[in-house]
DNA sequence: GCGACAG
DNA sequence: ATCTTGTCGC
C-alpha cells in the first residue's frame, strides 16, 4: 500500500494518493497555544540540481506591529530529485523540507507554507501534505493561482474574495484571494492541515509586515533563495 | 482537440 | 523556481 512518506511514484500513483490523503486533512479551529510559527520554503541552486529548503521560526506575538522575532532558522540542501509537474509539487518539495525541519531543536505550533494548501486539483496542496506529515496546522500562501474561479478583491488591505472550485461535491470554497498590501497582486490563502479558512486567513493577516508576503514565508523565502546575503 | 498550469 | 539592469514610485 502507498504511504504518506513514500515520494518515488509515478504520476498516476501520486495522484493516487493525493486522493486518498486528501480525506485525511481535519479542520480545527483552536491555535490558543501557539508561540511559535514556522514559514518554509524551497529554492534551487546550480541550475536546479540542488533543492535548497529553508525553514524559519519566528515567535508569537510580535514584538511589535509585523515585526517578529526570529528564534531559529535551518537550511538543508540535496540532490533535486523531482522535476516540477503542476500539481505534483509536494513530491519535489516535501522531501526537503522535512529534512530542514528535523535540524530544528523548536517545533513550532503552526506553519506557514510557500504554495497551495486545499487550493488544489485534489484538494492537497504542498501545504496540506507537508502538513499531514508533520502533523501540525498548516497554512498554504501562493502567489498566484493553481486552480478555481474567483473575482477581484477590494483594494485596501484585508479585502479579499473566495476562491471556488467544482468538486466532487459541487461548488466548493477552497480558499481566498486575499489583497495583503494595497496596490499589489493579491495573495492565494488555503487551509492546509486542521485548521479553517476564517483561521487561516485570520492568522494570516496577523503575521503580515509591510510587504506583500506575510513574514514567515518571506523571510523563508529570503533564506531559501539566498537573497539575505546575495545583495552586495 | 484546446487551454491551464503552485514552485 | 531561475536567468538578470535599470527604472518607476512611495
Amino acid at each position: 500500500m502507498i504511504e504518506l512518506h513514500d515520494w518515488n511514484l509515478s504520476p498516476s500513483e501520486a495522484i493516487a494518493l493525493q486522493k486518498r490523503l486528501a480525506g485525511r486533512v481535519e479542520h480545527e479551529d483552536r491555535l490558543d497555544t501557539v508561540r511559535r510559527i514556522a514559514g518554509v520554503d524551497i529554492g534551487f541552486e546550480q541550475g536546479g540540481e540542488i533543492t535548497r529548503a529553508a525553514v524559519v521560526v519566528l515567535a508569537w506575538p510580535p514584538a511589535g506591529e509585523g515585526v517578529f522575532e526570529v528564534v531559529e532558522q535551518a537550511v538543508h540542501r540535496e540532490p533535486t530529485r523531482m522535476p516540477y509537474v503542476p500539481g505534483l509539487l509536494s513530491f519535489r518539495e516535501v522531501p526537503a523540507a522535512l529534512a530542514a525541519f528535523d535540524r530544528l531543536a523548536t517545533r513550532p505550533q503552526l506553519v506557514m507554507v510557500d504554495g497551495q494548501g486545499i487550493a488544489h486539483p485534489r484538494r492537497l496542496g504542498v501545504a496540506s501534505h507537508l502538513g499531514l506529515w508533520l502533523d501540525l496546522p498548516t497554512i498554504g500562501v501562493a502567489k498566484t493561482r493553481l486552480c478555481g474561479r474567483h473575482g477581484e478583491p477590494g483594494a485596501e488591505r484585508g479585502d479579499w474574495a473566495p476562491l471556488v472550485d467544482t468538486g466532487s461535491d459541487g461548488e466548493e470554497t477552497i480558499g481566498a484571494v486575499l489583497r495583503s498590501r494595497q496596490g499589489v497582486k493579491p495573495v492565494f490563502v488555503s487551509p492546509g492541515h486542521r485548521l479553517s479558512l476564517a483561521t487561516a486567513l485570520e492568522w494570516t493577516l496577523a503575521c503580515l509586515g509591510r510587504t506583500k508576503l506575510p513574514e514567515p514565508t518571506r523571510l523563508a523565502d529570503r533564506l531559501a533563495s539566498r537573497r539575505d546575503q546575495k545583495r552586495r
